[in-house]
DNA sequence: CATAATTTCGAAATCGTTTCCGCATTTTAT
DNA sequence: ATAAAATGCGGAAACGATTTCGAAATTATG
């Protein structure tokens, strides 16, 4: 319906052959300038269009990049996606965007839509349910380029951005630490996740470099519903050996904290110091202002689409090497972890 | 490289020919259960994908959806997304999403890519800059269902969603009044923006319905670049004649008024009362908590996809007529507007 | 049993590109 | 002057699916 002009038919109009056209189009050495400047004329005047489907069925090849990730009201996955697209679209690639909503079931029916080659590659991040990883090895099998950025399936043998989860994590207990707390909590999604694991050992080394003694109550498994979260929280916080300190792993679990804080009647920082990972531009904004773990979001969607595409590019000249790549983030302290 | 089994293949595989192989696969009343049991389970057998170039080529169809969004690390056009999405999948529409970063230029480069037919049809809030349609109108001339929500172009006749900008405007500037201030101020982004007018109209009939003059110096027209907002706004806030009530009329902007307001002595609610559209969760969390109106923005999401999809699926027994859908925002009173 | 009707399937065209191969014609080399 | 090479273009196949048309096989009907 909302069809053009074909090839073909400029071609009768221009009284050439099909071919002859697609090669001044694509402005092949064979064709003549004169050949060419009148072929393109024509083409703008006749508003003409490649077929995009029509070439990628000839060319094996769709332009196109999927980007999964967990959440979209997040400004990690949001930035993460800006990266990406910037890259991409450099290149002349579009996105194909698909939110998990943390669902494995979901996870899995997406991948499974992605293995008919629909993109020629895929940028994702998995859910914290992900651990089971035989839907992620058919798509590699399948030899599509795909590549991890935070949340990393391990048993797939690509190449991963991650940033420095157990450092981060590590110092930013410490900076709990040195601001007097006494008790800490950790707030995580998933045990399974391999960013969970190195956070909460990061965390736990930070502890028990102190020769504290890790308390298991003060590792607390939340979920990805909102309210079960700050009921969790709140519980936590009214408990006998409640925590003075709590650093979350996953920006929500921040969000969730400051709600259940609210139910209480404890203060930030005086009763309770919080430091989160986040990179929401509104944490310098928030009552009181959120101590964060930056990622480096944008960078991490940069070169996530620069090797994507560099693989893509040249597929025999570069592979996607099984290896991690950890890019540091920042912490940036504020008041949510200072009294002053 | 990535390509599995083709049809022809499987076809050869069964001894049948290719066109038994593609009726079995559609379920089509031509052929018998059994060679359909035999096809379907030989094809889960060799792992077979239908080619989705190919079968767009024949169709004239890639179930494909755009969307483009002037910004993505916004609350309301991620809620909105996330609703396209829900609705989308649903009906195995698949997603591309692009983001114009408030550039005029951006979105036209974007609007000519899609004049290929890559997508089926098009949902999109324009940047803040765009006031000629040119580019938006040779897409509705392709014949290809585009749909608008929020930013809409006027002059395209088709169906488009927003909020009851004037009405939630004018009550949110009543609000303010109500609350004690005595000079308020409306940030704006584009002035060409159908919404933007919308708005500024009801911050004036409001205004104006006091019986109060309107002062130009009110109406402030801000830009996209946080820093310079910053200032613009640090500067209305240190003038002889500055505010002692704001009504911002992009999230962002209000963001931008925190940072301000930060950098001067002033406090809010006391010296400053705040509201803004926002549909961010963390509203109630920033300090001090902040009023908004919040737009139904995963409706909108619903709504758009839905009739997208209605139009696509029955594309002679339903038009995307040339109306304004509303659907009204609603006030969430909090800090920023009341001192107890 | 012969014929008609119905079921079930195959051959081939088609969608719009790109590209391999081939054929003139012109230019350069011998 | 003739052979060789370069230039410019056309014809047709190919990518992988769907679908129209038609034919064979099966079943029903008189």
């Amino acid at each position: 319906m909302a069809s053009g002009i074909s090839l073909k038919e400029l071609a009768a109009e221009l009284k050439l052959a099909p071919s002859t056209v697609s090669r001044a189009l694509n402005d092949s050495y064979e064709i003549s300038e004169a050949t060419k400047k009148k072929v393109i004329s024509m083409a703008e005047k006749l508003n003409y269009h490649a077929n995009p489907f029509a070439r990628s069925l000839r060319e094996n090849k769709s332009k196109t990049i999927a980007v999964i990730i967990p959440e979209r009201i997040n400004s990690f996955f949001a930035q993460v996606m800006d990266g990406i697209e910037e890259v991409a679209q450099e290149h002349g690639y579009h996105l194909l965007i698909y939110n998990t909503h943390e669902d494995l079931e979901r996870e899995m029916k997406i991948v499974n839509l992605l293995l008919n080659g629909r993109a020629d590659a895929i940028a994702m991040s998995v859910t914290s349910q992900t651990k089971d990883s035989s839907h992620l090895q058919k798509l590699h099998n399948r030899g599509l380029p795909i590549i991890f950025f935070d949340r990393v399936s391990p048993e797939i043998p690509t190449t991963k951005f991650i940033t420095n989860d157990y450092e981060s994590t590590f110092e930013g207990t410490k900076h709990l630490i040195q601001q007097g707390c006494k008790k800490i909590a950790f707030l995580t999604l998933g045990k399974d996740l391999s960013i969970s694991k190195e956070r909460q050992r990061g965390f736990q080394d930070a502890i028990t470099s102190e020769g504290w003694e890790l308390q298991p109550s003060m590792i607390v498994q939340c979920c990805h519903e909102e309210e079960t979260n700050v009921k969790l929280i709140e519980e936590l916080l009214l408990s006998p050996n409640r925590p003075d300190g709590i650093l979350s792993s996953v920006e929500k679990l921040a969000f969730a904290t400051y709600h259940a804080v609210k139910r209480t009647d404890l203060r930030i920082p005086y009763d309770l110091k919080l430091i989160s990972f986040s990179n929401a531009s509104t944490a310098s904004l928030l009552n009181p202002a959120l101590t964060t773990i930056t990622q480096p979001a944008l960078t991490i969607g940069y070169e996530c689409a620069k090797l994507l595409i560099k693989k893509l590019t040249k597929p025999n000249h570069y592979d996607l090497i099984d290896q991690v790549i950890t890019i540091p983030s920042k912490i940036t302290i504020r008041e949510s972890t200072c009294q002053d």
